[in-house]
This record gives structure tokens, C-alpha cells and sequence, in this order.
DNA sequence: TTTATTTACGTAAACGTTTGCAGCAAATCG
DNA sequence: CGATTTGCTGCAAACGTTTACGTAAATAAA
């Protein structure tokens, strides 16, 4: 079985390569029949131009990269289908990169794609990642990236975010209504300004509704939920008044579920908790859960458009091109009166 | 700003450019002092080979492409999961496509693929593919192909699967056994072998405990939930005497509790619920929720696997590597006594 | 010494595509 | 009618890497 490239449409057609290239990409420099007897051909021989000499000589690979710390996680999920769509309708294709949440696997990953393997990156960091050199060289490699959810402040280049502060205000300020007087932050870590965005909601809802912050209130989880059960059962035990629960990660406020049901503390009576999450079955949960649901489908669209328009261009991304979506609260059961 | 590449390096050293390359790929015929001076000033340059340039040398793009219907499941999420694992251990780069479960996409993907952009292909078909000419077009291009879960029969290749049967047997005994008498089964389209193997091990079990099948309990989902959500409801009315229902996907039972907590109808009282999901919030839900879970991460990995075999041997994927991995039974309330 | 063999490197030809340049007709213009 | 333009096509050089082949020197065998 021979190989089908332009050398063998061409001798096939009696013509050289170059028109054979040129007819298929439809150039104003051949004549209409000549594109038609190549176009016959190359459908009849179902002729697939050689991805990767094309992405040599132009210098282009109509390809993005995606790093993100794990994929079987709504949200991560439901942007992917974002960035798939956009990627697909420009026709981009897109490599997939899990860091879970590792700091050397994300400068390992990030490294192999300077050799040119994509054209611009799209990039949640992970949330054990406190240098970000690995980033700066993107810029000298020329390859465009853009952040989305887990923004790294350093980097000056466009972000998609939610707005973490004022949901972060929002979920705190609803809890405070519905009667909570000691309301704990499940968080993880900090170093991320997403995170630190949240926190600050919950401090300032706090502070404007006169309810002094309290540290022992603040919880930071980490990578394992077996842990993250402990930590929450290790704090509920210590501290019997916390009555509502505000989880920045969806994970954390299923964790709180598994330890209220362990320890008999019943939601909404006892404790309410409201955490951010993109769970579909969220309000099928014993009892509903009250959500901050972030656009994630959206904001993955968002930023591979925003990426897209700048590989285009062969231009770097530029701050000013941030954009900022807006989460929705959903007001359910677990936060009842 | 000067590229940096096996030309730069050369020039840099003063030797050829034969030489440069074969020192980082550590070739026997390059002495070790050579090899040491190269690797510096590699490591001092960032150089990173260009993967197009290689790929196309060598024939070979170390990338496999997943071609999957959805992302935002959590089954395809975990298998993706595993998938990345096995791939990122090969040093294989991942490309995901998303044909949410239409054939035309489908096969535009696959024609692309073609082109020698992957060296291999995973794939779980469209519930609306009927036709697999597109995917006999692959053994021709020489790229090896592994369908899980969502098999297609028709194709002569290796094939990762849970045992569906089984499954199917178990979830309707576990029903009968809980008490109920007129069974449903909700499925999506059964030109799929999976949801045939579901629906024989539906009805056998019926017949084994003497239950006549009634074509009148079988129920065909479609993509949109909203339609689903109507369907279900419909059938619920139309026939009061269901006491029991078993979910081939996920989707579907989620939606049977929606509908069951519009229409009054408590579970597992009324009504018993059984279904396939890999929901981690399965036993959070009201009442919790009784699941055949499938090792999506494992089925991912072992799929990824077989197929890396096959690329590194350039091979065809034989028929004969096929693995059947086992669900689990979980019980939970939905379906107590 | 001569003749193999080994070691270490360079030369150059691929891989399949794209594209600047040149050529060569036919058509248009002065 | 000669000069210039226009429309179409071919030649050949890239893109960066890998690798078969050649070669010169050094070592070993005779």
C-alpha cells in the first residue's frame, strides 16, 4: 500500500508538488480545473495532508495545550467542554496535561511544550506551585498562555476568573443571614489568589455584619479527602459552636457531609453549609446543597477564545484582555432558616 | 532572539550537526567527554527538540487521540484519568475530541486523524454511529485503534469493557430480590453492544425469577435530560405498577429522582432505584443511592496500555488483548427492603 | 610493517509540506 | 509590432531532526 502525499498526487496528476499544494489549498494562482482534477484525486485516494510537515514549515500547530490539576472534577470537566468547543470551531486541537496539583509535574509538562508542540497554553495552576519561572519562559519561547480559575497574579498575561471576592462575600453574608454565628472557612492552599480572593469575601462579610474573624476558624485542606475528613471531624469536635460552614472547594464541602453524618450533627439544624461547587446532582443531595456555582463551561470558552485570537495574531496575551464571570448562588436546603 | 536548535548548538561547539543530536540521544557513538560538553550547554541553552521536526523523521508523533461523546461525566472523566496516567508513564502526549455522541463529528474527527497526527487512537463511539466505515479507514492509515466501554463490534481490534452482562443481571436480581415486581430499564440508544449486553442481563434475570418481560417497562433515553425528565414522568404515570427502576447510565437515574420527587413518589418506598454511576456523591444523595460502579480509571489505564503496546511494536491491536474488568454492586438505600 | 577492526565524527539525504522565485505562454497595451 | 502584464505552473530551497554511509585516526591483530 503506497503512500497518498502530494508527490504521489502529483506524478498521478502529471503536475509538480507545488501545484498539487497550492490547488489544495485553494490558491488564487491555479486554474479552477486544475483545482478540480486535484480536489477529485485527493478525495478519491481520501488524502490527509501530513499533519506534522505542515506544522514544521509553517511554524504552527494549530494545536493548544491545557494544564490542569485533574480532570475528574466538574469543573475542570465541564471548562474542558468549553475549551474543546472553541478549540474545535477555529480548528485547533487540544492536548490535555494533568498536574495533580504537583508542582514538578506541572514545570516538567510545561517545559517539554517550549519545544514547540503547541501554539499557546491555557493553565490552571496547581496549587502546590509557589515559583513561577517555569511560566516566564513561555514568554521567551514565544508561546502565548492564558490563566483561567487558578490565576497566577505574577505572570502578566490575560485571566478568566469568577468573581472569587464578591462570592466569596455573597456565600458568607448568606450564612450570617439564615442565622449562623460561627462560620468556618474550608479552604485549600492559600497561595493561590483565587483562594485568598474568598477568603477576603468571608473576612469582610464577617467584619460589615460585626462578627470578629476568628483564625481557629479557618481551615486549609490538602490533596487526600481521607485527610480532609479527619482535619473537618478534628474541627467541628474543637470547636462544638461553629454552626455554619462556608467550602471554597466543592471536595471539601462533600467531606463536611460525610463528617456531619458521622458525628450526627444535622443539616441545616445544627450546622449549615454552603460551598462552591459545579455538582449537577447538587440539589439531590440529602439535604440540598446551597452552591456557588462558577460558569465553568463558559470559562473555558472564554479562554480559548481569548488564547485563539492571540495565536492568530502571533501576539502575546495581554492583561487587559482579562475577563471576569460571575458565579450564581443556589439557595438550598442545607442553608435553610 | 536566535532559535535555539541542533544548528545553534552545532555552531556553538564547532561540531556537525549529526553529532549534536546523537549526543542527547545518548548514541554509543559519541564519546562520553562529546556527550557531557553537548548535554551543558543544552541544559544552559533550555533546548528543547522540536517535536514536529522529529515526528516527521521518524514517523512516529508519540501522541494518541481520545475520541470520546462527553468530558462532563464522571466516568469518562476518570477514564481520561487513567488514560493521561499511562500515557504520561510512556511519555505519549494525549489529544482529547469530543463527540458529544454525534456520528457526523465523529467521523470528521477520525477522517482528521488520518493525517498522521496520532500514532494511535482510544476510543468509546457515539450512541448515534451505526455506520463504522470511518473506523475501518484507520486499519488502512496503519494506526492502531482500542474502543472501551462503548465497543464496536464490528471492528476486528481489542476492546476494554466491564461485564455488562453481569451487571445487568445483578442490578435487576438485587431489585427482585428487594421486592419489586414490575422492573423498568432506562437506556440510551441499543444500537450499542454495552446496552445490549445491560438489557440481556436485564431480561434473563427477569425471566430466571419467573418475571415475564414486558416491552412496555423499557424505556429509551435520548441526549437532552429536559426530554428525559418528560419521558420518565410519562412512563411513571402511564404505568403506576413500576416499583422498580434500573438505570443504564448515570444521567438517567439521576433524572428518575427528579421526577420521583416531583411526582411524590418516595424511594425507596414507592419506588426502588438502581443505576450505573460513578457519582462520588452517590451515597450523599436522598436517600442514597444504589450504584453499579465501573473502574473507569482502571478501564482508561488498561485501555491506554494495550494500545501503547501495539504502537511501540507498530502493530495492529489484536482482538485477542481484549479485557473484561468487573463492576462493583453497591448497595444503598434506594433500594432497601 | 601491513591489514583488520574499532572509535568518533562529518556529509548529506531523507521525512512531506509550503512558498519565493523564475519561466513561459497568452493576453493586453502603447 | 514590440513591450509589458497576467495567469498558470515548475524548480528548488527551506523547516529541524534523524540516520545510512563514508572517512580519518587510533588501536588491535597478523
Amino acid at each position: 500500500m503506497t503512500p497518498v502525499n502530494l508527490k504521489s498526487l502529483a506524478k498521478e496528476l502529471n503536475m509538480s508538488i507545488a501545484t498539487v499544494s497550492r490547488a489544495l489549498r485553494d490558491s488564487h494562482e491555479v486554474s479552477e480545473a486544475t483545482k478540480q482534477r486535484v480536489r477529485a484525486l485527493a478525495a478519491a485516494r481520501h488524502y490527509e495532508p501530513n499533519a506534522y510537515a505542515s506544522s514544521l514549515r509553517r511554524n504552527i500547530s494549530k494545536t493548544i495545550g491545557v494544564v490542569i490539576p485533574k480532570v475528574a472534577n466538574h469543573f475542570f470537566a465541564l471548562a474542558i467542554n468549553g475549551i474543546e468547543e472553541a478549540a474545535r470551531q477555529a480548528g485547533y486541537h487540544v492536548l490535555i496535561y494533568l498536574t495533580h496539583d504537583d508542582y514538578e509535574r506541572e514545570v516538567s509538562i510545561v517545559q517539554h511544550l517550549k519545544g514547540g508542540r503547541v501554539d499557546g497554553l491555557l493553565m490552571s495552576v496547581a496549587s502546590s506551585t509557589q515559583d513561577f519561572a517555569h511560566l516566564r519562559g513561555l514568554k521567551e519561547a514565544n508561546i502565548p498562555i492564558v490563566f483561567f480559575d487558578r490565576v497566577c497574579a505574577e505572570i502578566n498575561t490575560a485571566k478568566v476568573t469568577t468573581n472569587d471576592y464578591e462570592s466569596g462575600y455573597q456565600a458568607t453574608e448568606h450564612l450570617i443571614r439564615a442565622g449562623c454565628r460561627h462560620i468556618a472557612h474550608l479552604l485549600i492552599s492559600n497561595n493561590l489568589s483565587i483562594g485568598q480572593f474568598r477568603q477576603q469575601g468571608y473576612l469582610d462579610a464577617l467584619m460589615a455584619h460585626g462578627h470578629a474573624p476568628d483564625p481557629g476558624l479557618i481551615l486549609h485542606g490538602v490533596m487526600d479527602n481521607e485527610q480532609n475528613v479527619a482535619l473537618i471531624r478534628e474541627l467541628l469536635l474543637r470547636r462544638p459552636d461553629i454552626d455554619g460552614i462556608f467550602a471554597s472547594v466543592e471536595r471539601l464541602a462533600i467531606s463536611t457531609y460525610h463528617v456531619c453524618k458521622e458525628l450526627g450533627r444535622r443539616i441545616p439544624e445544627d450546622i449549615k453549609v454552603i460551598g462552591f461547587s459545579n455538582l449537577e446532582a447538587a440539589a439531590l443531595l440529602d439535604p440540598p446543597l446551597s452552591t456557588i456555582t462558577q460558569p465553568a463551561y463558559d470559562i473555558g470558552r472564554e479562554a480559548a477564545k481569548i488564547l485563539l485570537r492571540a495565536v492568530e495574531k502571533k501576539k502575546a496575551v495581554l492583561p487587559g484582555q482579562s475577563v471576569v464571570l460571575e458565579s450564581a448562588l443556589f439557595a438550598r436546603r442545607s442553608t435553610a432558616g
